[in-house]
DNA sequence: AGCTTGTATCGATGTTTGTGGATACAACCT
DNA sequence: AGGTTGTATCCACAAACATCGATACAAGCT
């Protein structure tokens, strides 16, 4: 269950993709984290809980929200979990699960055009 | 060959993963960019384009900077313009692609926090 | 201890995806 | 017209993935 911790190097993929080509091994790690974003129950799983008023959710909030079984939803939630976008902790019966906004951002500098290096 | 136009809904998408959750329609489009972006191939060839001098790369120049087929590149790249983060022209003998940052800032700021909205 | 409910893992299955060989198309050059 | 080179499409195949039923695990309740 590695929880790959995928975007703190120091300069060479924080830079963006736009300002020099990606190596391969960067490449392969954020084409990781981009694969679980390319699922649109998972964006919808990502963007509930990102949303959520206090910060967590419940899957036994979510679970219901979708037309799909159970373990399909835990699935999902497993693979936004390695990615390191979403995180979890079980409080007696339940499982509440809230976002890491530290991997978004770094995400979102990725694909921003590099700000200060032109104009 | 859909160049979909993906992320110019006024309000919905735009205003962030984390602001409100996402409608089945939007989650569907934007995980097929996402999904885009999904593949160490696909975000090598989209930032050697990105980061290219001029803006501009020939597929002659992509393909032999892999170690595969060129109908394999050829493909990567077709998925990447059908995603609307890459277009291309013919000029003569050669292709050349160029990145779209339009497409590449709007994922941009779906996946950053809302910034107005909170403080 | 048993029962019930919430969640994760396992195993199987149908679909999607990455890949490359063969081939077709496009443009140049004799 | 034929030949050569650059690029895209077609077809097939193996690997990865989304899904679900069955089952296991976890925690509360009686």
């Amino acid at each position: 269950m590695q929880q790959l911790p995928v975007l703190d190097q120091p300069d060479a993929c924080c830079a963006g993709l736009a300002s020099a080509p990606l190596a391969e091994a960067e490449a392969t790690e954020l084409a990781r984290v981009f694969k679980a974003l390319g699922d649109p129950v998972r964006l919808r799983l990502l963007s509930m809980i990102a949303s959520r008023e206090g910060g967590e959710m419940c899957v036994c909030e979510l679970t219901p929200a979708f037309d799909l079984a159970q373990p399909t939803i835990s699935h999902h939630l497993k693979l936004l979990r390695q990615a390191g976008l979403i995180d979890c902790e079980r409080r007696g019966t339940w499982v509440y699960y809230w976002a890491l906004p530290s991997t978004m951002d770094s995400l979102a500098a990725v694909l921003r055009a590099p700000q200060a290096a032109q104009a």
